[in-house]
DNA sequence: ACAAGTATGCACCTTTTGGTAAGTGTCGAA
DNA sequence: TTCGACACTTACCAAAAGGTGCATACTTGT
């Protein structure tokens, strides 16, 4: 491993990833932006709708709770891929869009949702030996 | 919108989610199975190198120390993604390989990763200011 | 006057996830 | 005989993610 005990180069290149710091590939990057709990589905639901307000997707993605939903868009928002509009309007109204990256990532979700889909059937079943053995061991 | 306070149905029929009891969607099944850290890597890997044993997974997916990388791999074995042969040898000899269904959600994944390649720039560009504003913070 | 809706912020807590370090048993090499 | 490789396993701990609930400031409806 440690082969170059001679040479004489006083502070070598340290040859590197060839891919960028901090990702190991390009899937390995889009995972990143994607992930949180309820992200893909805010991306699926702009995606389908159109501009929408904080208060009807917060209807929309059930279950999920204030504080999630707006880190959630926050963190979208910052990776540039939504677009808050706020209309400075009193009671408050703001809504959501998706900007071209945003859409483009939507888009490239589509096999992925597809799949999920297709295999929905073995993904379903799966998931329930998961849950049954869960509670097994208890 | 409750307008049938007087409705005599004793055990109204309380109208569920069209899709299954855990999913709101297709993507949101796909993505159960590959969210953790290292999932994407490995099924990303094994898509590309075929069956592999255990040293040489570990030694590719760089980082992931062996605690992780079993699970892990349990898991996508246990979501029947990948398949398990034990040679039963001694020393152990073990490899890793795709499933159908495994090498199909590769497939799928491909889309995410091309979005990722196209758009490194930006990716890494809004990653780096994440980065810069939390070192502020601080 | 009061409740409800609007889009958020904040404090606190629990759960989930990930990481570190050590140990297992068997073999062949040194 | 000790060591390293092999494929794990376990105990313990830290960090991140997620959840609950209260607060804000202003308006409209009752």
């Amino acid at each position: 491993m440690s082969s170059d005990r001679s040479t004489p180069v006083p502070a070598p290149p340290q040859n590197c990833t060839p891919t960028l710091p901090g990702f190991t590939c390009g899937l390995d990057a889009t995972l990143r932006v994607i992930s949180g709990k309820w992200k893909p589905l805010i991306l699926y639901f702009l995606a389908q709708g159109g501009p929408t307000r904080y208060g009807e997707l917060r209807r929309a993605v059930r279950d999920v709770s204030d504080k999630m939903l707006i880190q959630q868009l926050k963190e979208l928002e910052g990776d540039a891929l939504v677009k808050r509009t706020d209309y400075k309007e009193v009671p408050p109204r703001v809504d959501y869009s998706l900007t071209p990256l945003g859409r483009s990532l939507a888009e490239a979700l589509v096999p992925l949702c597809n799949w999920g889909t297709e295999n929905l059937a073995e993904v379903t079943r799966v998931f329930a030996e998961r849950e049954s053995l869960r509670a097994t061991r208890r």
